[in-house]
DNA sequence: CTTGACCTTCCCATGATGGGAACCCCCATC
DNA sequence: GATGGGGGTTCCCATCATGGGAAGGTCAAG
């Protein structure tokens, strides 16, 4: 085998990408067929790392492989408007923000819980008065302190 | 029927726990099987609906349907001490304290990327040129301080 | 030639949720 | 009594990206 040319194993070792992701990457067609030796065994070469730890850092970053294979056929098209690039990317930010708000949301939620019991051998427990509290419908709760009613919780900020 | 027992269709509305939800709670043991009709229909008391809304909650908060068979058990054992109860809130605290931080890892590195990029009509785009930055090789990610290491950074909700 | 590391494909599981098919049941209305 | 509609039942499939593992072929070193 030439020098320059990679089984998939090593090609998981230099990329940071498993080789079950590269076959299954190449499987649903973000990335293309690779070459094949005679008995059968993928191969790569620099390009090909090139894509696979651009294709990894996407995920470090949060992007679907949706929004992967958007962003791989904008990096190959070297006539492309950085607006498409940049509508991207903003989309994910966005997405990221809203999923923060929500997981905010729920921590603080259980953080004023928590603060509020004793967490001893006695059993009253301010957070099971919580989850049990009946009367969560309409917009009105009688917790002390606002804190997040449901909607809230998994809406906004 | 008797007036104080309700089909799935009744108890989900009056939760927000889907019926498809709760048949499945049943299935794999998060809810006793629910009592039936001769005609086989599930039916519902006023402590059925305690308990789903209890989970539906919980399921609000972010707890996984494992830490709810915890917390349930903890509920109905009326000797119990809080202490449990507020151990499994901190850890799930932790939980979304960290996928929050890798999340809002990612949120920042992608403004900055955003930033940098006019999103125009020309093609040079800091963004794509972060991606396809060949020096992140394998073991040595510089990113290692708060960001994304690989595992739940896409935990939905 | 054997051994062991590595490759191939294929199937299965995850977690919580929804969609939909095929079929049964209940009640009200004609 | 027949019929229709709404809702119940079970079962299978899809999600999204990932890993585990089995069965079998390949390759290089000893």
């Amino acid at each position: 085998m030439s020098a320059d040319v990679l089984t998939i194993g090593e090609a998981a070792r230099r990329t940071g990408v498993s080789a079950k992701m590269i076959r299954w990457y190449e499987a649903t067609g973000l990335l293309p067929p690779a070459a094949r030796s005679e008995a059968g065994y993928r191969h790569y070469g620099e390009a090909d790392l090139h894509t696979l730890r651009f294709i990894r850092r996407a995920r470090d970053l949060g992007f679907s492989v949706g929004a992967i294979t958007d962003l791989l056929a904008l990096w190959r098209d070297r006539a492309r408007p950085s607006a498409g690039v940049k509508a991207i990317a903003q989309e994910q930010i966005t997405d990221l923000r809203r999923r923060i708000a929500e997981l905010e949301g729920m921590a603080r939620t259980l953080e004023h819980l928590a603060d509020a019991c004793c967490g001893d051998d006695r059993p009253e427990c301010p957070i099971l008065d919580d989850l049990a509290a009946a009367d969560r419908g309409p917009a009105r709760r009688r917790l002390a302190g606002g804190f997040a009613r449901r909607g809230l919780v998994r809406g906004g900020t």
